[in-house]
DNA sequence: TTGTATGCGTTATCAC
DNA sequence: GTGATAACGCATACAA
């Protein structure tokens, strides 16, 4: 059943010359007359030759293959990015496998060694942790930080990312311009560097207005699904009825908070106000007034690192902030 | 700095044995003494041996790995179908690797090819044209009908999909329940033959009902984006301002009509009644009358169906509709 | 410019 | 039970 798979001896054979020679043609190696290499590249036009990448890369311990960890690809923000790096990594003639680690640690762990074992060129990283496992592999981080780092100068990894801490600002300036005086934050998974600067972002805004966050007007939920931000407001509005303003750490918890609100029966931006993050698709629709991510200038950041760094390219600035915006709709 | 990969020679050596019943053990293969098994595996975790997959597929032609094709990775509907393929996957032991196609046959192409020279297992795909290269490998075709097919009983490659005519029946039956007489339906893609079914599912409600549709009301757009749907919307009820129902092959194309149509002053449901289709995680949010697929179950049949191909079962039916179900909300 | 020979890390065949 | 050894398909050091 399996086709008999063409292979350099063969080639060589029916060219006439060693499977030395039909390699040097094949990578533009060495060097071989035109002839030969004419004869050659026509045996392999008949014959339909494919190189065969496993045993090149036994060969060469080189792929290239780069490998992308998303913590959740049914996120469309994860989707886009995602979508957005291969488009990059394909225009340089990588081939970009991703792999969804659903959030889980380990399941990324063996993800990156089963990467590294494919001699993988690069991964690009949605992740939480540190990789520490394979030093020798460039990685680019995107979205989250894996060290908690202050000083970007300092750190020698590279991490493409947006500006969350303005992000946050912006969000509480926002709210603050419309009125809000008690402010809560609901956020998925406060141990994620992007939430965390996020939050700092808008506590520093508070400040600022001689306002303060509480940790009860904080609400920490499972995952960025919509009904978990429908859960939290619920669970918010119900303790704390002073609430008037809300940043939510993603688009999608706004969501719920919204059909929360509008369910019991406060009026939105009437009596409460919300902002969110990422401007997912839905959100113009919605009318819900957001931080924007410059989302494809991320992917594309991120797939340009990731090639400069293969090449070997000296990279002084690594870490990388682009810029955030504020886009204000119905909900405040 | 490349550590240096420890290989089974090595561990041989240290474990005085060979090379031959090192594999042996670690494919518990063959026969072997405990004693020695316990030698070599003890050896192995010191070392901290890593076998390289490389080697091993070129020698047995077979890797691990299913190659996961998605039209899309941006747009949520394949988001969540291809986590929950991974998930079932990587239960069953297979790591999948997933790619964009962003819709091209020719990368698509390209991608089977790679994911053939790596010795992929099987690949599912998400895409509208059959795959006639390799009809050695495993194929799960997924939500798209590779072929024309009208009897499902005669074809022999596996697909699963959602009713899709019967989406269209019950899109089609909701909007004529709901006073509408001139229903128009708006689709991206037509030669995609999940959203031929659905307008045949469509027009069969409608002559029920005694209706048509005529192609003035049909719209092709080109791609399933927000605003391809505000674009079309406005087309059509610029050219047809008596058309009071409108079908959408998906979700995000009736986010984009509702905006239009909000913005353009029409009532919804009172002027103009809408329907989409997929249950977009926002559409609850937004109000949307949809029609739900079983996305997670597409995901999990599709993984499925790709293990026990794969370990040669017999499989009598061999595509799957998998039922939808009408969700009514606020726009009809 | 070209060819020979070796090795990459496995698995499988065959003898012992 | 176990061990040499060939082979998978390619790239490269070394000769020629």
């Amino acid at each position: 059943m399996k086709k008999h798979q063409v292979s350099v001896k063969e080639i060589a054979q029916l060219a006439g010359t060693s499977t030395a020679t039909v390699s040097r043609v094949l990578n533009q190696n060495g060097r071989f007359s035109k002839e030969t290499e004419e004869r050659v590249r026509k045996v392999i036009a008949e014959t339909g030759y494919q190189l065969n990448p496993l045993a090149r890369s036994l060969r060469t311990t080189h792929s290239n293959i780069i490998g992308i960890l998303v913590p959740d690809i049914g996120y469309e923000f994860y989707g886009t990015i995602t979508k957005k790096i291969q488009e990059t990594l394909m225009e340089n003639d990588y081939m970009a496998l991703v792999s969804n680690t659903g959030e889980n640690l380990e399941q990324a762990a063996q993800y990156v060694q089963i990467f590294k074992n494919y001699n993988a060129d690069g991964i690009i990283y949605i992740g939480n942790n540190e990789i520490t496992e394979l030093p020798e592999l460039p990685i680019v981080y995107v979205d989250r930080d894996p060290r908690d780092a202050q000083d970007m100068t300092e750190e020698n990894y590279t991490l493409i990312e947006c500006d969350n801490i303005q992000g946050g600002y912006l969000a509480g300036e926002e709210l603050i311009r419309k009125g809000c005086r008690h402010i809560a934050y609901i956020v998925f998974d406060q141990t994620v560097s992007t939430h965390r600067k996020r939050l700092q972002g808008l506590r520093s805004a508070l400040s600022k207005a001689d306002l303060d966050i509480s940790d009860q007007y904080i609400i920490t939920t499972g995952s960025f699904l919509i009904e978990e931000g429908f859960a939290a407001v619920k669970q918010l509005m119900t303790s704390h009825p002073d609430v008037d303003g809300i940043f939510f750490s993603s688009d999608s918890l706004a969501f719920g908070g919204l059909r929360y609100l509008n369910q019991a029966g406060f009026s939105v931006p009437g009596q409460v106000k919300l902002i969110g993050f990422d401007d997912h698709s839905t959100s113009s629709v919605i009318g819900l007034t957001t931080i924007r991510q410059p989302v494809s200038e991320i992917g594309l950041q991120a797939g340009l690192r990731m090639v400069r760094m293969i090449a070997g390219e000296e990279i002084h600035r690594q870490r990388r902030r682009l810029p955030v915006e504020l886009v204000v709709r119905g909900t405040t």
